[in-house]
DNA sequence: ATTACAAGAATGAATGGTCATTCATGTTTT
DNA sequence: AAAACATGAATGACCATTCATTCTTGTAAT
C-alpha cells in the first residue's frame, strides 16, 4: 500500500474517533483499529497522539479556508458575499460531522499550542466576515454603527451553534437552504441601512 | 473546618483548575493543591473525578438559570427580555471567566453522561430564549416567519461566542454593556416586525 | 524466469510513566 | 474515648510509545 494512502487513512480515522470518543478518551489503538493498521504503524506517519490532531487539522480545515476564500473573491455584494460564507460553513459541517465535531469540540481545548493554531487560522476564517462586513459599511449598505469584530463573532457563533447542534442532539434537521435563510434574513434585517433593500 | 465549607472550596478549586488545565489534564492533585486539602479529602466529598465536574455544573449553572428566570419573570415586553437575558449571560460568563470556560469547553465533551446532562439543562436555558420568542410572536413584535428554535441557537451561539473569545484571547474587550447592545441592535432589527419600534 | 538480497514498511508485544483511587494511620471534635 | 474527619503514601490500571522482529517490494545477477 502507498505511504500517501495510508496517512490520510490514518487521518480519516483518526477524525473519526476523536469526534465519537474525544480527543483524551480515544487510544491510539482505536484509531490504528479503525484504519485497520498496526498500533507502531500510526507512529511512522506521526510524532504522537497530539500530533494526529493537530495534522486533522491543518489538512481537512485547511481546505474549507481555502474553497470559502475562492469563492467569495467571485462576488462582490457584501450581501451575497455573507450569504456564501453561511452556507459554506454550513455544508463543511455537515458534510463531514466527525470533523465538525472534532473542530467544535476539541479546538476548544485550553492548550497552549493549539489556541495558538486556533488564533491563527480561525481568527483568519472568521476575519473573513468582519472583512466582509467593513466593506459593505464602505459601500453603505451595512449599518456604520456595527463593530465587525462583534458582528463577525455574533454570526459565526450563531452558524457554529447551530451546526453543532447537529451533531449532539437528535433533534429535528433543518436543512441547510432553511438554516441559511433564516440566518440571514435576521443578520440581513438586523445590520443593513435600509432592510427593506434585498441584493440583486 | 466544616464540612459544607470544605465541599464549595473543592468545587471552585475544582473550577478553576478545569478551567486551567482541562478535565483530562487537570490532575485531582492539582485540585487538592488548590483547595488546600489531601488528595483523599476529596474523595469524602466526590465520588470521583467525573463527579467533581458534574457538581460543578450543576451547583454553578443551577444559580444562572435560576437568576435569569426570576429577573425574566418580573418584565413581559420580549423585547427587554431578549436584552435582560443577553445582559444576564454576559454577565455570569464575565463574573466567573473560570466558570465559563469550564462550560463552553467541558461540557462539550462528547461524553454520553455530560451530553444528557446538557440536553436536561442547557436546553431548558436556550430553551428560555425560544419561549421568548414564541411570546413576541404571538403578541405581534417578532415576525412570524421566525423559527424560534433556530433563532434561540442563533441568539445563544452569539453571546456564547463572544463570551467564549473574552477567554481565549488577548484582544480589546468591550464591555457587557457595548456588546449587549450590539447584539441587541443587531437581533432586534433582525427579528422584529418593525424594526424602528423599540420596546418602551 | 528464477533466485538472492537489501531496504523500507509494518507489526504488536513489552515497557514505563502517569495518575485516579484506596486505605492504614493520624488528628480533631464531641 | 468514640466518632468523625483528614491525610498522603502505596497500589494498580491504563495506554502512549518503543523496538525487535517479520513481511513486502524492488533490483540485479544468473
Amino acid at each position: 500500500m502507498k505511504a500517501e494512502n495510508k496517512h490520510s487513512k490514518i487521518i480519516s480515522a483518526a477524525t473519526k474517533v476523536f469526534a465519537k470518543k474525544g480527543f483524551f478518551t480515544a487510544r491510539i489503538s482505536d484509531i490504528a483499529k479503525e484504519a485497520k493498521v498496526a498500533d507502531g504503524t500510526i507512529y511512522l506517519y506521526f510524532n504522537n497522539k497530539y500530533d494526529i490532531l493537530l495534522s486533522v487539522f491543518e489538512e481537512e480545515v485547511g481546505k474549507i479556508v481555502e474553497n470559502t476564500e475562492k469563492l467569495l473573491s467571485l462576488e462582490d455584494d457584501p450581501r451575497k458575499q455573507l450569504e456564501i460564507f453561511a452556507i459554506q460553513h454550513l455544508l463543511a459541517m455537515k458534510k463531514n460531522r466527525h470533523l465538525a465535531e472534532v473542530i467544535q469540540i476539541e479546538l476548544r481545548q485550553t492548550h497552549k499550542i493549539i489556541k495558538e493554531y486556533r488564533d491563527n487560522n480561525f481568527s483568519n476564517y472568521t476575519g473573513i466576515i468582519a472583512e466582509i462586513i467593513r466593506n459593505g459599511q464602505k459601500s453603505g449598505i451595512y449599518r456604520s454603527d456595527i463593530k465587525p469584530d462583534l458582528a463577525k463573532r455574533a454570526f459565526f457563533g450563531a452558524l457554529d451553534e447551530i451546526s453543532r447542534v447537529w451533531n449532539a442532539s437528535l433533534e429535528t434537521n433543518y436543512s441547510v437552504k432553511e438554516i441559511a435563510t433564516q440566518i440571514l434574513s435576521i443578520f440581513l434585517a438586523g445590520i443593513q441601512v435600509d432592510p427593506s433593500n434585498l441584493p440583486e
